[in-house]
RNA sequence: CGGAGUGUGGCGCAGCCUGGUAGCGCACUAAGCUGGGGGCUUAGGGGUCGGAGGUUCGAGUCCUCUCACUCCGACCA
C-alpha cells in the first residue's frame, strides 16, 4: 500500500483520552476512531490487523472440528424470557423496542439463540457431537467503559458452544476447545495461561480463563512459577487423541494458576508470583442449564429423551488487538508479532523528488507486492524523521529505507523493528532477502 | 449510580478569575529550499468557543438547565 493513497491518519501526540499504551498507541497509528463511550470505528490499519486476528481464530476452530454460522447481532427477547435471563441479566443488556412495540435487544452473548437453532433440528443422540461458532459484534452495556478497545460496550466475540450427550463427552468437547485455545494464542504471540475461573452469570461448574500476562491488566492473577516454563503451545496433540489430549490437559491444571476470585492463600504452592492480566479468552462447560430450561433434548440410544450437555467457550477477538498491543510495545509504537501484523514490511524512500530513490523504491514496492509481501509504502514527501516515526509507530516488522545516500553505494539498510538492529544490504538482493519463498530455499 | 473533572479549527492546548466580538503549536494548502530519526522560509485556508435559555449596550468569559466525554469506585468477556 502506497502512503500517498492510504487513509492512515496518524497523531503525533497522545490524545488526552487514552490512558494506557494500547489505546493511545491504536489512536496514534490511525488504527481507530472513537464514536461513543466504548464504540469504536475501525479503520484500515486497524481492521487489517483485526481480520488477521479472527483469521488465525477461525482457522483453528475449524481444525478443532466446529462448524462457523452467523447469528444476527439483534434478537427477540422471547428467547430469554425462556431461559429466565430476561429479568436476571440486568442494566448490561442493551434492550430495545422495534416498530411494533415488541422487546428486542443486542446481543450480549447467544446460549439461549444457539440452544434454539440446535433444538429445532437436532432429535437424536447419533447427531452429537456438535460444535457451532460464530465471530459476530456483541453488544454489553458496561458501567463503565475503558481501556479503549479492551473494554469496549462494543466488541468483535468468537463465540461457540458445544453440545454432547454425556459429561463425559462434553469435557472432551471442552478439553478440545481448551487446546485449540492455547494453539490459538500461540500462534498471535501470545502465552495466555488457562486459570480455574469463576463462572459467573453463565452458570456451571468448570470454567477456565485465558489470561496474558501484561502489568495493565485488569485482573490480578496468582501463578505457580512453573507457568514459566510450561508448553503452552499444545503441539503435537491430536484432536482426536481423547487420552493424550486428556492426559495435557491434567498436566496443566495441576499447575496452580487462579485469578484473585478463585486463589485460596491457604492451599496455594509455595513459589507463586503474583501478577496483572488481560483476560483474552473464557470456556465454561455448564451442563443441562439452558438446555433444560429451553427443552433441548435429544433421544439416548435406549430411547429415553435427555437434555444435552452444554458448553460455552468465549474468544474477545476485538480485545486481543489491544492485548497484542499491550504485550508488545516500546516507546516508539508498536511492535507487532509478525502473524499479526497489518504490513510485514514498511518501505521509506527517503526524497521521492530524487529520480534514481523513487525508481529503485518503487521497482522494489512492485516486486515484493507481486510476490504477495504486504507492504507498506511511504512515497509521500515528508521530512525524513517523520517517515521513521510513523514506520516505527505503526510497528511494521521489517522496513527498507531506499535513499540517495546508499543507492551511491547501491545499498539499501533493513531495519528490525523489534531489536532496532540495522543492517546495509546491496539493493540487488535485498528482494532475495525478503522474500519468504527464497528465503526457505537458501536455508 | 456515588465522587472528581473536561468540552474553544483534524490533534494537543491558551484565553475564562478581572465580559469588549478568538489565539498558539502540530497537521493542512501553495511556492521554494531541504532530505539518513517528527527539517526550514514565505504566503494562505479552516473554528462563533458542546447545546439551550438568561443577565448585559456587549458573553468563549457571569448565571441556570441540558448533552457528551474522561478519570476513581462498585460491576464485568
Amino acid at each position: 500500500m502506497r502512503l500517498s493513497q492510504y487513509y492512515l491518519p496518524t497523531l503525533k501526540e497522545d490524545p488526552k483520552e487514552a490512558e494506557i499504551a494500547s489505546h493511545r498507541l491504536m489512536l496514534r497509528a490511525g488504527m481507530i476512531k472513537q464514536t461513543s463511550a466504548g464504540i469504536y470505528a475501525w479503520l484500515p490499519l486497524g481492521l487489517k490487523v483485526l481480520k488477521k486476528i479472527e483469521k488465525i481464530v477461525r482457522d483453528e476452530q475449524d481444525a478443532s472440528g466446529a462448524h462457523e454460522i452467523l447469528m444476527p447481532t439483534i434478537q427477540a427477547a422471547d428467547l430469554w424470557k425462556e431461559s429466565g435471563r430476561y429479568d436476571a441479566y440486568g442494566k448490561e443488556m442493551l434492550r430495545i423496542t422495534d416498530r411494533q412495540d415488541r422487546e428486542m435487544l443486542f446481543g450480549p452473548t447467544n446460549e439461549e439463540m444457539i440452544t434454539d437453532i440446535f433444538r429445532s433440528h437436532i432429535k437424536s443422540y447419533k447427531d452429537l457431537p456438535q460444535n457451532l461458532y460464530h465471530i459476530q459484534w456483541k453488544f454489553r452495556d458496561e458501567i463503565r467503559p475503558r481501556f479503549g478497545v479492551m473494554r469496549g460496550r462494543e466488541f468483535l466475540m468468537k463465540d461457540n458452544y458445544s453440545f454432547d450427550l454425556t459429561y463425559q463427552d462434553a469435557l472432551y468437547s471442552y478439553q478440545k476447545m481448551y487446546l485449540a485455545y492455547l494453539r490459538t494464542f500461540t500462534k498471535m504471540g501470545l502465552r495466555a495461561i488457562p486459570m480455574q475461573a469463576d463462572t459467573g452469570p453463565i452458570g456451571g461448574d468448570l470454567s477456565h480463563e485465558f489470561i496474558v500476562l501484561a502489568d495493565t491488566g485488569e485482573s490480578e492473577v496468582f501463578v505457580d512459577k512453573a507457568w514459566m516454563d510450561a508448553d503452552l503451545t499444545g503441539e503435537g496433540i491430536d484432536y482426536n487423541n481423547r487420552v493424550k489430549l486428556n492426559n495435557y490437559f491434567q498436566t496443566l491444571s495441576s499447575i496452580y494458576a487462579a485469578t484473585d476470585e478463585k486463589h485460596d492463600a491457604e492451599n496455594a504452592p509455595e513459589n507463586l508470583t503474583t501478577a496483572r492480566g488481560i483476560e483474552v479468552g473464557h470456556i465454561f462447560y455448564f451442563g443441562t442449564k439452558y438446555s433444560e430450561a429451553m427443552n433441548a433434548t435429544v433421544q439416548d440410544a435406549n430411547g429415553k429423551v435427555v437434555p444435552v450437555e452444554m458448553g460455552s467457550y468465549g474468544i474477545g477477538v476485538s480485545r486481543l488487538v489491544g492485548a497484542i498491543i499491550e504485550a508488545n510495545h516500546d516507546e516508539n509504537g508498536i511492535i507487532w508479532p509478525e502473524a499479526v501484523a497489518p504490513y510485514s514490511i514498511g518501505l521509506i524512500c527517503m526524497k521521492p523528488s530524487d529520480r534514481a530513490c523513487s525508481e529503485a523504491a518503487n521497482d522494489l514496492y512492485d516486486k515484493l507486492t507481486n510476490a504477495g509481501l504486504e507492504v507498506l509504502y511511504d512515497d509521500t514527501e515528508s521530512g525524513a524523521g517523520a517517515k521513521f516515526a510513523n514506520m516505527d509507530l505503526v510497528g511494521v516488522p521489517w522496513q527498507v529505507v531506499v535513499g540517495p545516500k546508499g543507492l551511491e553505494k547501491g545499498m539499501v539498510e533493513l531495519k528490525k523493528r523489534s531489536t532496532g538492529d540495522k543492517q546495509e544490504v546491496p539493493l540487488d538482493s535485498i528482494f532475495d532477502q525478503l522474500n519468504p519463498s527464497k528465503k526457505k530455499k537458501s536455508a
